[in-house]
DNA sequence: TCTGGGGTCCTAGGACCC
DNA sequence: TCTGGGGTCCTAGGACCC
């Protein structure tokens, strides 16, 4: 249900503007035939659902079985991330010329502020609208923008707004908007604080303001007391930033519950870590922190991470120290079996690294590479392993604008 | 419901230094 | 020799997000 509310907003500047639920809007945009009906984007795992497959419970990251079980006539569809970095791509050119302050949160979402714009373009309310009409028009996807005065009003906005809506918090409007809320509403409210607040009988935004941040603190923690304190009573500071860097880079494998033999283990280990680093020289990222994800074969997770002297991209000294971390947790993995191995590598700079060579190139790397660069532009995105193994042949660098 | 892959930020204790 | 404060880095875990 398309949705205009707009109010006159002399103050709100930050857009935050979030395609509709982007893969599945971009297979419907390509095949007449998935228009209107449910369509689910992956296979083992859901990666995207269109609002219809949505409006019979199917969510992101849903097994594949629940979701064909609540959906059977759900049609299920195989990734094509070529042309969702394109679609990606199309949309933040659309940000770009609409204003230089764009901060891309992932592949389908972003921050824009637009304050400056008031005396050139207009109030940000009609430079929301046009942005709208024009990734309509351009790029034919539907997307959603929150205005506000604050990044986290905008975001709060926007999800409230959702599907191919615009909602502008006017600035004496915010508190009345704010308070009614559910607190799963809030940015980082997750499963565990949505419990804890539901514990103590405190359902909405407003009843988390009038709690007094002491009482916060004492029921989350200092750091996400006040921090949801501050966001209830409508403060946040955050400016748009542009041209954020990663900090890490990872890579994952899950397994199923059948043992596994060290050397397999180790196998995996290899390859996870050469495809990593692969992409850090791609990236022309090195680092120093390796960070060994391990889940056991009850589900619970653990880390082991070790920091060598001297940052890298390379390999050898990588994959030595994650070959050290995997012997250490061996006797843990003996006795409680293993369905997740890791690497990741933190403490991420810009300091050089050796250039591949010629013949280490290969095709899937350059996908990683493509993929990469869309994420270190955007922040980290969606796009996932499986969508990598979905490999398709040919498939383009992404073009990224300045 | 037998659960993917890639990230961010925060906390807390210990080592170490001034 | 003992006590104290302040700061940074490393490690491990947890919550959360897309």
């Amino acid at each position: 249900m398309p949705c205009e509310h707009v109010y006159v907003s002399p103050g709100a500047s930050i857009l935050h503007a979030d395609l509709d639920a982007f893969y599945a809007s971009v297979e419907q945009r390509d095949d007449p035939r998935l228009r209107g009906r449910p369509v689910i984007v992956g296979g083992g795992v859901v990666l995207a659902a269109s609002y219809e497959a949505k409006a019979r419970g199917v969510r992101s990251a849903m097994g594949g079985q629940q979701a064909r079980r609540l959906c059977p006539d759900a049609i299920v569809v195989p990734p094509r991330m070529s042309a969702y970095t394109a679609a990606s791509r199309a949309v933040f050119e659309v940000f770009r010329q609409t204003t230089p302050l764009v901060e891309g949160i992932s592949i389908d979402e972003a921050f824009l502020d637009v304050g400056g714009l008031r005396r050139l373009v207009g109030p940000p309310a009609d430079v929301a609208a046009r942005l709208r009409r024009e990734v309509r028009e351009r790029v034919h996807l539907p997307i959603t923008v929150g205005v506000a005065r604050t990044k986290f009003l905008a975001k709060v906005a926007s999800g409230v707004a959702k599907p191919d809506g615009l909602l502008v918090v006017a600035p004496d409007a915010e508190v009345a908007f704010l308070h009614p809320l559910p607190v799963e509403r809030l940015w980082g409210v997750g499963p565990v604080t949505s419990a804890k607040l539901r514990e103590h009988r405190i359902r909405t935004v407003g009843e988390v303001a009038r709690l007094g941040e002491a009482a916060l603190v004492s029921l989350l923690g200092s750091g996400a007391g006040r921090h949801l304190h501050a966001l209830a009573h409508n403060r946040d500071p955050r400016a748009v930033q542009v041209g954020r860097r990663r900090g890490s880079m990872g890579a994952q494998h899950a397994l199923s519950r059948t043992p596994r033999a060290p050397a397999e283990l180790d196998a995996i280990l290899a390859g996870l870590v050469d495809r990593v680093t692969r992409r850090m020289r791609a990236a022309g990222r090195s680092g120093r922190t390796v960070v060994l994800r391990l889940r056991f074969g009850d589900y619970s997770r653990a880390t082991r991470s070790h920091t060598i002297g001297k940052a890298t991209a390379d390999t050898t000294p990588l994959l030595a120290a994650a070959r050290a971390l995997l012997r250490a947790a061996q006797s843990e993995i003996d006795s409680r079996g293993v369905t997740l191995i890791g690497v990741s590598v933190g403490n991420l700079d810009d300091s050089p690294v050796q250039p591949e060579l010629p013949f280490h190139r290969d095709p899937g790397a350059e996908l990683d590479a493509a993929v990469d660069a869309v994420r270190d532009r955007f922040g980290s995105t969606a796009l996932t392993r499986a969508v990598l193994l979905g490999r398709e042949p040919g498939v383009e660098m992404p073009l990224l604008p300045d």
